[in-house]
DNA sequence: GATGCTCTTGGGAGCGCTCCCAGATGGAGC
DNA sequence: GCTCCATCTGGGAGCGCTCCCAAGAGCATC
């Protein structure tokens, strides 16, 4: 129906040049005489000219696409801020660049097992990965195919627990995250301090326990899958251990307000009776009731640094540095 | 450093058979004798072959790829959840499918210009966009290229206000989740409803004001951008034009919190002095204060139905319907 | 044994591009 | 006049794949 898309040989024959001649300018190679050149631009524009990226990859042996995996079963995705700010930091640091994102959510064991074999070199130039389980094979599966690789969040380990090496990757400081959590809850005169830690498989769940950990002699700890569900159970089990503790931190903003809601529920005002601080900073914690003190971490920029990390692995140079990790802050709101 | 990558003559000579059968093979053809394939498959998974992507999308003039574009401005990227479920949904539908999914986030007008230009068939096979202002000229751009698209979100005009015409969406049934919010502030009694529109160059900002205003007749409306910024500036200018207005409706979730930070610092208690509805269902509207009642749309239904009627224009068959309306419902919260 | 059919097969052609080599051009230097 | 060099140019080769054609194989029928 639509008429044939015009090639290079099209142009260069309009051009009245030879095909080497409009590669080369369609390339911006220097050696060209500005006569050729413009005629070879105005062809371009003329015929509304689009290089054909399949003819151009298979010689280049480059695909210029870069694959976002987002490795984490069901609803935690995307319903956590986390994961969108970070997506929106690639995409804005990527719409710098020629590459173009590939998107793709990888959630069952099929899926993952679908995404390894397409994550090839045939596929992709690199590969941004969120997968923060240790038991994920993904990661050590890309890196054994020679793909560029940029990890969020610090690898714990491979499968087998064996530490997966040097994965370049950024990671929020989440050590320090969890300690200014609680020296603030100490500094403000809280003496049962409880901590709701993340799943133990996460390194974002070991650090941020760490961090707390530094502080907190106490041990008044119970564990959720960053989920708000699992929060609430915590929280229920805590006050059974403990009915006369005066603050919670939470290793998730979910968690933190699964937490509220127990705490609500058992008659504790917060944060008169007991002090509550989650992680991550997120939006929906500035209408919580009350709004949601947390330890914010700055997701937009990892999502940048990350796709710095990628560009340098990319371009061949060897990089300064592999691993990024950016600073978190306390944002008070009203919980503690 | 690494060996080369096998391809389809590789393959093939270790199966002892041609490119030909190979190919065949590779691709599912029938007219393939048992025991090549069996040879084929063989060598295929010693060799560990991947057929290489470009040179395929050469050949067959397709990429398998399919773009999805968000053009919207800045922060309300992301930070809506309207966005999320949706994408969350493709990403789901499309995981049943060859095709890979391109993110291409399409905030400034620059990044719109290049996305333009990209959005051929060089580079994909079908565009979803997610582009609700009436002067976006992608979808028209996208549309004259000859490429199939599927918008979410019915589309208001073209540029210069002419309608865009067929295109093919998925949009929430937006004036019937008006209707319900206003319907339901009045058979609770409320006297004097006031209503936070949408932008009125987006349908949806149209649509649910259309709703609203077929319930109620005072026209008590003030405009927003869908923030929550310009939600407390509307509410600021209701008060003022009506203080003693007994429910009011908003058009985003973000803007009714908006608004209820003004309502309180106004000093009335919420819902006992004046209901609040919102819209989107956001789960951060389950943590505000009071828990926000919020008109629901199941936006990653919308989202499985979008890639449904792109892969139904892609398989070239001719669609039955063309455009499907998703049903909003109330979903109560304690602010209404 | 010749004929005609179906099923299967191998490999040539060609998709649109970049790479690279050889050649053309023109000016500087002797 | 010649040589030498730098600059620019055209087009052959080939990337890995699918499409398609012609031909071989096997079998039933006359």
């Amino acid at each position: 129906m639509t008429e044939p898309r015009p090639t290079i040989e099209t142009v260069a024959a309009r051009a009245g040049v030879g095909r080497g001649t409009a590669s080369r300018v369609v390339n911006g190679s220097s050696q060209v005489s500005p006569a050729a050149r413009a005629a070879v631009l105005k062809a371009i524009d003329e015929l509304g000219y689009v290089p054909n990226r399949a003819a151009r990859n298979l010689v280049t042996r480059r695909t210029d696409c870069v694959a976002l995996v987002i490795s984490e079963p069901g609803e935690r995705l995307f319903t956590e801020p986390y994961f969108a700010g970070i997506v929106r930091g690639i995409s804005s640091a990527m719409a710098q660049t020629q590459l173009q994102l590939w998107l793709s959510m990888v959630q069952s064991a099929t899926e993952r097992e679908r995404a390894g074999r397409f994550l090839t070199r045939e596929h992709v130039d690199g590969v941004l990965m969120l997968s923060q389980h240790a038991d994920d094979p993904l990661p050590a599966q890309v890196r054994a195919g020679g793909l560029p690789l940029v990890l969020c969040g610090r690898p714990l380990a491979g499968p087998d627990n064996r530490p997966v090496g040097d994965i370049p990757f950024v990671d929020a400081d989440n050590a320090t995250g969890g300690r200014q959590a609680a020296q603030y809850l100490v500094d403000q005169g809280r003496k049962r301090v409880a901590c709701i830690a993340g799943p133990q498989d996460m390194s974002a769940g070991v650090a941020r326990l760490l961090g707390f950990r530094q502080v907190i002699g106490e041990d008044l700890v119970e564990y959720g899958d960053f989920s708000e569900e699992s929060g609430a159970k915590a929280m229920v089990a805590l006050l059974d251990r403990a009915p006369g503790l005066d603050a919670v931190f939470a290793a998730s903003d979910p968690m933190a307000f699964g937490a509220m809601r127990v705490l609500k529920a058992a008659g504790r005002r917060i944060p008169e009776d007991v002090a509550v601080i989650g992680f991550d900073g997120s939006p929906g914690g500035r209408h919580s009731d009350p709004p949601l003190t947390s330890v914010f971490q700055p997701t937009e920029e990892m999502g940048r640094e990350m796709t710095r990390l990628l560009l340098a692995q990319l371009s061949g140079e060897q990089p300064a540095e592999t691993q990024i990790i950016v600073e978190t802050r306390l944002e008070l709101r009203g919980s503690a």
